[in-house]
DNA sequence: CTATCTCTGTATGTTACCTCA
DNA sequence: TTTGAGGTAACATACAGAGAT
């Protein structure tokens, strides 16, 4: 694509022309050939863009001293951008072109507004998943701390009177199988859940696979 | 067919500039 | 008038995939 000898010297004098920036330096050092001339293919495009008399030579790219100029965009170019960005948030090269001659800007300015769009979108839809994560959060340990307060009760229950505690209904809405794990609505199945919490007692421990029993704490 | 290289596009993180309270 | 925060355009960097050799 370029003669890469030349390009580097080329990147190194524009690099350290521009502001600070040393990693852009260490980068032309250390990336492979293909990234080092891509770096050079993007700060040519930029400048050519800005030399080229373009609509936006004025505000657009860096300034001669190699501070970059900040434009701001119109409301009409973000309302087209938006439009476009519903439509496909990704351009083919094409639509690339025809965006930023509609818009008067550079097709760089086009992709580099796509990016910037990309990643806010993705930055939105990543709060509003730790969101729901949290709130999901706040209701495990809420549950958790209602589970175990009923645990607590349950002992107390079963040591003041245990006939009561063995012929009572079951404690939660939830089973579990103690061996599968697998947990699933009690109240609906099982003719009687003391039945449940009887036999498991007389099996050492109540290890019965699919039998849904009522969760209860270890015996001690 | 496989390996390597090159190019291109995207994702992600950072910087610099602008606006506004 | 100054200043700090927030938004965002521009940039840096790493990576993946496609095509060429």
């Amino acid at each position: 694509m370029m003669e890469k000898a030349e390009d580097l010297r080329l990147s190194l004098s524009l690099s350290s022309s521009l502001a600070p920036r040393t990693h852009h330096v260490d980068m032309l050092f250390h990336a492979p050939a293909a990234k080092r001339s891509e770096v050079v293919v993007a700060a040519d495009e930029d400048r050519a863009g800005q030399r080229g008399g373009g609509s936006d030579e004025e505000d657009g790219g860096c300034g001669v001293d190699g501070s970059r100029k900040k434009l701001r965009l119109s409301k009409d170019q973000s309302a087209v951008l938006e439009g476009s960005f519903r439509e496909h948030p990704t351009l083919n090269p094409r639509q690339k072109a025809a965006l930023a001659q509609q818009l008067g800007l550079r097709p760089r300015q086009v992709e580099v507004w796509f990016q910037n769009r990309r990643a806010r979108t993705k930055l939105k839809q990543t709060e509003v998943d730790c969101e729901f994560l949290k709130r999901c959060c706040e209701t495990l340990t809420e549950e958790n701390q209602r589970l175990q307060k009923e645990v607590q009760e349950l002992r107390a229950l079963k040591l003041v009177s245990p006939h009561v505690y063995m012929n009572m209904s079951p404690p939660t809405t939830l089973t579990m199988c103690p061996s599968c794990e697998r947990v699933s609505n009690s109240n609906s199945n099982s003719k009687s859940a003391a039945d449940d919490r009887r036999g498991a007692a007389a099996e050492g421990g109540g290890i019965v696979c699919h039998r849904p029993i009522a969760v209860r704490p270890q015996q001690s």
